[in-house]
DNA sequence: CCAAAAAGAGAGCACTGCTCTTGCATTGGT
DNA sequence: ACCAATGCAAGAGCAGTGCTCTCTTTTTGG
């Protein structure tokens, strides 16, 4: 009875995710700006008002791939981080990046759509906000393992900036030193950097051993927000 | 004679440059999505085909604006750096930084047209490149003057990376040291992170005091490219 | 069993990029 | 000074878009 209410609603839900399918199928293949309402109702077989029964206008379809898009960039970070679980923070940390760096490189397109610059005129809904947070979520939690673990390293803050590091800590996380969460908040924005300029070509001629090099930067990152290099590997920084 | 054949010639110059007023217009306006070849002819009083006389389709129109708004950029950069000269390489550094940062809150959409998610379908004609590279060429000249003055750090690559490195080097910077090299890499595509995180709205309830938070920042990822503190101001690092 | 709600179909509006043809104005060579 | 060649603007038209409205059919729940 609570899973559906009549063959009615089943038939609502398996056309909603078939359009769903559809449209992520096109915005792999041709990006956002081409998807198409008229294209998917086309390809489904059915009219283009018809598919307005289930999303009232374009933008909602995109936010229903957006929020899709966030969720499966978190569940893949946090399957990889879960991997690597005994693992010391510092390399647990690199293992997200990377994670978040392949899953960037293997759904272009869905992540141009969460992390790209956003369409003009369109304004996510608090909807997506959970979901965009998870990775976000995730760093935090690893960082938080090792300052109650071993301790991370602090970098002194300027004076004019205390007052906002307290800020962010009291809201991001109010157990670790201002200090650290200015470093990954900084840390988190760069990591996307590296991947974007990776991802929108910034890196033509310039990176080739991308691999290589994003693997140092997420390392150096790591630094940054204070996870030291576990003693018994290779000499001190 | 070389400046215009006759009154044609200079005619077309003159429109030319007024469809590129209008279309920047619209651009700053509504985003690079929204620009419409037909809002722009409409606007400027003549018909929509008349347009495509001067711009063979609206991705060219679109070539001629980003090479505009890498212009644009480059020279606020280096105007800003011009106004720092005899400043310490570190300050020198960070002053590029905030241009870039300020230029872009300034000029978003143009921004976003440069350093944003391309648009699908579109590949920036090599044209676009030698605008491209001014800044990061900027920031290159400071690096290597402080090299050439007293030298900067360097922090230790990874065997792995070293091939890499050594071949980045030889082709952005032969008179720098591979590890700087690098890191300058590293750091010129996170400082577009950080730009991007604040200008598309990912910073919203995480920070607040951006300025100076970027200004921090900014001065880490100096740190980083080895530019260290002068030895007059403040404590140790 | 039957009114109400949900869903699909189709026409239509206003817009887009782009092409093609037609007529007019300017140009440069003879 | 003329005249063919070129440059440019205008208009019609094509194929596509998001979205709305109306009409019909199907399913639902009281």
């Amino acid at each position: 009875m609570s899973t559906a209410r009549g063959a009615r609603a089943r038939a609502r839900i398996e056309v909603t995710a078939a359009i769903k399918d559809e449209a992520r199928r096109q915005l792999a293949e041709d990006g956002a700006a081409k998807l198409s309402l008229r294209a998917v109702a086309r390809e489904l077989g059915m009219v283009s008002s018809a598919l307005y029964r289930y999303f009232p206008s374009r933008d909602d379809l995109l936010t229903a791939l957006i929020i899709d898009a966030y969720d499966s960039l978190g569940e893949t970070a946090e399957a990889a981080h879960a991997e690597v679980a005994g693992a010391d923070p510092r390399e647990r940390w690199i293992t997200v990046c990377t994670a978040v760096r392949r899953w960037a490189l293997e759904h272009p397109q869905e992540y141009t759509l969460i992390y790209g610059s956003p369409v003009p005129g369109y304004t996510a809904p608090e909807t997506t906000i959970p979901a965009a947070a998870r990775v976000g979520l995730l760093l935090i939690s690893i960082v938080r393992a090792a300052y109650q673990d071993k301790g991370v390293a602090r970098t002194p803050l300027p004076a004019e900036l205390k007052p906002e590091a307290r800020r962010m800590a009291a809201e991001l996380a109010p157990d670790l030193p201002p200090e650290t969460v200015t470093a990954l908040v900084a840390a988190w924005a760069q990591l996307y950097g590296l991947i974007g300029f990776e991802l929108f070509g910034q890196f033509h001629r310039v990176v080739e051993d991308r691999e290589a090099f994003f693997r140092h930067a997420a390392g150096r990152l790591a630094h940054e927000v204070g996870l030291v290099v576990p003693p018994t590997a290779g000499p001190a920084e």
